[in-house]
DNA sequence: TTTTGAAATGCAACACTGTTGCATCTAAGT
DNA sequence: ACTTAGATGCAACAGTGTTGCATTTCAAAA
């Protein structure tokens, strides 16, 4: 499926400024901030626009949103199984202490807890930090 | 042990503010964002004196930092085996969608994890959300 | 192809978290 | 009571993220 097929399968419209991010986060094997996203265009765009787009992909099913060690969004396309307000983001997230880059690793498995009495679990996120590759 | 020991045992000097802060992470069952505390103070004190304490804070280990589901810090209180900059803070937390509120399980065990070749795995933290007993 | 309405963008302004520099104050040991 | 390193207050700043509003542009219908 093309970015533009991609962009209508879930309502949102094919302008250049999507296209370009979708383009930037599917060659990514890793999460982006906006920051990265913007320096990364080749296009001009508002930080404005580009926050808006990722909140839309992000409703619509197409990215999921990840908290880096401080704090900060970054974003990753997500697998073929994600729809509106419906994601599959169940697999751990790896973040290096020294660059700070973000990983998801669909391969680790997460753990079934059991919570105190009177909570009620609806997800759960495993993250890890360590260092990563590139840093060794 | 008291607060004024508590800091004074980490190299700290128990000023009102600090004694204050203590208080009412003392008081809390949950991680407290530093809005919480400014507001819950009963003495005046700026944004960033409370910002510098909850720093120095968890540098010596007296409470541990962690985010909530929008990327803020929440504060608690550590157990009794934190020491500088070695925090024993390897405890799941839960964040309530309701309200947002932030809780230390420290009953939840942490699962054992492998990660792809090349990753060095430091630390692991299981984050939870759902529906607190308060917001059901 | 042209029209058209809704979706997307750009710009300005704002709220919030968090930090730094510097002058002043205070806790705690001498 | 002195002294000084540690703590505070104030001003200013950087970064993320949001909202309102006017303008542009996509995509579907005429």
């Amino acid at each position: 499926m093309t970015n533009q097929e991609l962009l209508h399968h879930h309502g949102l419209r094919a302008t250049n400024l999507r296209l370009e991010l979708l383009r930037l986060l599917r060659a990514s094997d890793r999460a982006l901030t906006h920051q990265e996203l913007e320096a990364g265009l080749k296009v001009e765009a508002d930080r404005v626009s580009i926050f808006r787009s990722l909140n839309a992909f992000e409703e619509a099913g197409v990215v999921h949103r990840v908290l880096d060690g401080r704090g900060t969004s970054c974003f990753a396309r997500c697998g073929t199984d994600c729809g509106h307000g419906d994601h599959n983001d169940a697999h751990a997230h790896f973040r290096c202490n020294g660059c700070g880059h973000v990983y998801c690793l669909d391969a680790v498995e997460l753990p079934s807890v059991s919570l105190p009495r009177g909570f009620k679990l609806a997800k759960s996120h495993l993250e890890l930090d360590g260092t990563c590759k590139a840093c060794r």
